[in-house]
DNA sequence: AATCCAGTTTGGCTATACTGAACGGCTAGA
DNA sequence: TCTAGCCGTTCAGTATAGCCAAACTGGATT
């Protein structure tokens, strides 16, 4: 409740957050009744009631009991957008400070995706300095078989899954050295396990190389991966090798942060 | 989304949980700026505006970005009042069944608490049919060291931390029978702990018994409590050992519940 | 029966949330 | 360098929608 700019600020909408505040706050849901809530809430029974009902409506409260021993609780539609709330701010807020050191470190845009289905989806996006500004977009959704962020959300998946989300979306050719031979492509993920990085050396945009990691989550999951993005002509490119070092370091640094 | 009667419908409301949603929808949060927000539930940017600084005020959202490229994403406050709502909700929808068969079985009101910080706290309540009501309501929070469900509650957490609990409140005496000395009610939570259920024999009030066993979820800490009330009079508390095995059973039936 | 206390409903008033247009800053492209 | 376009932000006017208070209903308690 940092700042609030009376100009801008929804009424209505604030004593629907105050009545749900005042329901959290109330444990059992026993008290949270109409008439306690409206007064707690420094509204009218008639307007609390409708605001209760339209939450209601929504699933962002339930209600428990009929007529005059009716109560409401907290309910499971906010659970639901609790949930990916987590998901998405923690994604994008977390890997901030890995991506920008990633960036720092190896002069190369940096950039950090999770799964969304079947494809790997930018979550956070540093860009390197410089005149040069590859079009790379937050919220862009990078194929699995020819990105390096792909081949390294598919790394973390067993072969049969992987196997079933290629066969729903094919493997056109996206450039010259595009992989597109699925069992070629399942030895390649087999090496993107053993060495915990992937590359995409100009198989989706000729000249392009990129270098992606997995981060897991204290499930042992998936939680993001993290990457680089630069051209094959870079010097920062020269050794790929050590490069992809630093990418898996910073992959681990975001492990850490998101376990412990 | 069952029925909105839309006379009690808060129109502003409404579009602010459309935002949520469609903010929802976006997991990289790219696309969720003001104007595509705006068109995307109908509404002019102006609204849309107010409404998100509103939701932002209150962190329910986070914004990302300045100016011409702010986006916004689903907030902290959010999944804060979604874990208070998971709390809320599972522990008295999914005790219900195990209360309601345990009331039936025993024949005596049964009831479910949870741990509330120092107290345990009744989130649901099934009375025993009968003329005589017990004044055992919703919501009510019992003492850890008079009450059967308290002492339940208390036998699931270590020593010192029951007697930092135990300080901060005293032990007054409610009834003849009360335990008022500390050292003897950790021999009796000791009792407790063999046998996973504990007895309040007119500890708290005379003439009144009580037995309470400790659910747990899939982590080994508490869930929840099961107990049923009776007085001492009642012809089913005839044989207390073998009501409080009923008990322990059913709390044993909501541990698997609650495990999967 | 009568009373109380809760949720529900209503009507009228006014605050309020909406619209639509204008402003300023930024980026991209010519 | 200039221009066009898109973005967030601001604002004033207006219809409306949410607010309040009071009346109504229905169950439980006395």
């Amino acid at each position: 409740m940092a700042e609030l700019d009376p100009r801008y600020t929804v009424r209505s909408l604030v004593k629907a957050i105050e009545l749900l505040r005042e329901i959290e706050k109330d444990p059992s849901g026993a008290t949270s009744n109409v008439t306690q809530l409206a007064k707690a809430v420094g509204m009218s029974k008639g307007s609390a009631f409708a605001t209760l009902q339209t939450l209601l409506a929504y699933g962002l409260i339930t209600d428990r009991g009929e007529g005059a021993s009716r109560t409401y609780r907290l309910g499971l539609g906010l659970f639901r957008l609790g949930q990916s709330a987590n998901r998405q701010s923690t994604a994008a807020d977390v890997s901030a400070p890995v991506v920008t050191s990633l960036m720092k470190t190896t002069g190369l845009t940096a950039r950090a995706a999770v799964r969304d289905g079947d494809w790997a989806l930018v979550v956070n996006c540093v860009y390197a300095p410089g005149a040069i500004r590859l079009d790379l977009r937050l919220g862009e959704r990078e194929r699995p078989h020819c990105s390096a962020i792909g081949k390294a959300v598919m790394s973390t998946l067993p072969d049969d899954e992987v196997r079933q989300i290629i066969s729903r979306h094919g493997m056109p050719r996206k450039s010259r050295r595009t992989i597109t031979d699925i069992d070629r492509f399942m030895e390649e993920l087999a090496h993107c396990r053993q060495n915990r990085y992937a590359i995409d050396d100009e198989e989706d945009v000729d000249g392009i190389i990129c270098i992606a990691a997995p981060a897991l989550d204290s499930t042992g999951s998936l939680y993001a991966t993290v990457s680089v993005t630069g051209l094959k002509a870079d010097p920062m490119l020269e050794d790929v090798r050590q490069v992809a070092e630093v990418v898996r370091s910073h992959a681990d640094q975001l492990t850490a942060l998101v376990c412990g």
